[in-house]
DNA sequence: AGTCTAATCGGAGAGTTCTCCGTTTACCAG
DNA sequence: CTGGTAAACGGAGAACTCTCCGATTAGACT
């Protein structure tokens, strides 16, 4: 089929995906509304593929197709609440936005990541338990980058890109669930011990 | 039932179980036997507990009854070499056992930690996403403590608590695999970062 | 050997996850 | 409006995980 029109008709634009179908579009939101009413009603624990789309009036390969799987899913769902995290730690006030220290910044970024994590606790579970869709993409990438930047600001000669890593390791769902509810930490006691660790790294 | 005869006619002596009946140690031996060859042959990823079953002449039920369930069959595999691991760094040469630095110690023992995940990898992977054996059971606790002790003997006046979970976080089969596989990164490069960390964590 | 009891066995079955592929639909061009 | 095409749909079905509970059996005691 070389040479053959592939796709749409008009020149399809080199690294500029073709906008969604409309009949898409709608199903896409559909699950995710209705994926959201089912965890706020009884839990992400025990989300079943199968019934949201029954509830959302679509076959079960439309969300398949659209989201991969259960963990995928779910990544969708965080990544409502992702876009207005990043523009806080991108462009808003500081401590957490330019204009302090990256000293100081790469502390407010890993407390605002463990109360985000606290609070949307078993989405992040599941997200981290997930089948194909891996925990480090998307978001985790943005994190990484991010903190690195600051590590590598505060402290020039370190491997930052490792040590992004690393701080940003026991900030997941599953020790800190385990901290919590095993160990019996607080979750203030969790961000001490991490802004120590951080100390420690930038020195 | 309060004072009615339970269990065996002999007095049970408390804390101390009943000795596994013949039949459920031969069972519990052959599907360690039969996984461990299943995983050999074909990786651990798409093993089936069903299969696994048929293969070993029990029933399911038999197997999770026994193991719980996936993570759980995996765990009891890594179980076997966790042995001898743990004496390696309790009572094995320095500068794993006694005798060295904490420092060093420190150092060797997360060395050593990230030698035995990448060598059992899948493993380990499939352990992360278990169900509800959850990762912090078993073999945690134990490097949990281990770690703890030598950090609080490094530097006294820090949390080890927490910086032994937040050290023993960033060694973990899924962030390994991630910064082999998609960031290139060596196995060296890993141990050197951690390296630094330690590093700077025991001051 | 015979009895008894509790632990163990095993497989049917309920509930999921995820795939495959024939059918339908949106949307562009003419 | 009509036709054509790639994308999207949807549900049957394969495979798996895990549970339940009646049947079986090991082992202590007599």
């Amino acid at each position: 089929m070389l040479g053959g029109v592939r796709g749409r008709r008009s020149l399809p634009v080199i690294g500029q995906p073709q906008p969604e179908r409309a009949d898409a579009a709608r199903n896409r939101q559909k699950i995710i509304e209705v994926a959201a009413k089912m965890i706020a009603e009884s839990g992400a624990e025990g989300l079943s593929l199968d019934e949201v789309a029954r509830v959302a009036g679509v076959g079960v390969g439309t969300v398949y197709r659209r989201f991969g799987d259960r963990a995928g899913l779910v990544l969708a769902l965080i990544d409502e609440r992702e876009r207005q995290f990043q523009s806080a730690f991108f462009a808003g006030p500081p401590p957490l936005g330019p204009g302090a220290p990256a000293g100081e910044r790469i502390v407010a970024f890993l407390h605002a990541l463990i109360d985000r994590i606290v609070a949307q606790q078993e989405l992040f579970l599941v997200l981290e338990k997930g089948g194909k869709t891996n925990r480090f993409t998307g978001p985790y990438r943005v994190h990484h980058i991010h903190l690195a930047t600051l590590i590598a600001q505060a402290c020039p000669e370190v491997d930052a890109r490792y040590l992004a890593d690393a701080l940003l390791a026991p900030v997941n769902a599953c020790l800190i669930a385990f901290q919590r509810e095993e160990r019996g930490m607080t979750v203030e006691e969790i961000k001490s011990g991490l802004t120590a660790l951080a100390g420690a790294v930038t020195g």
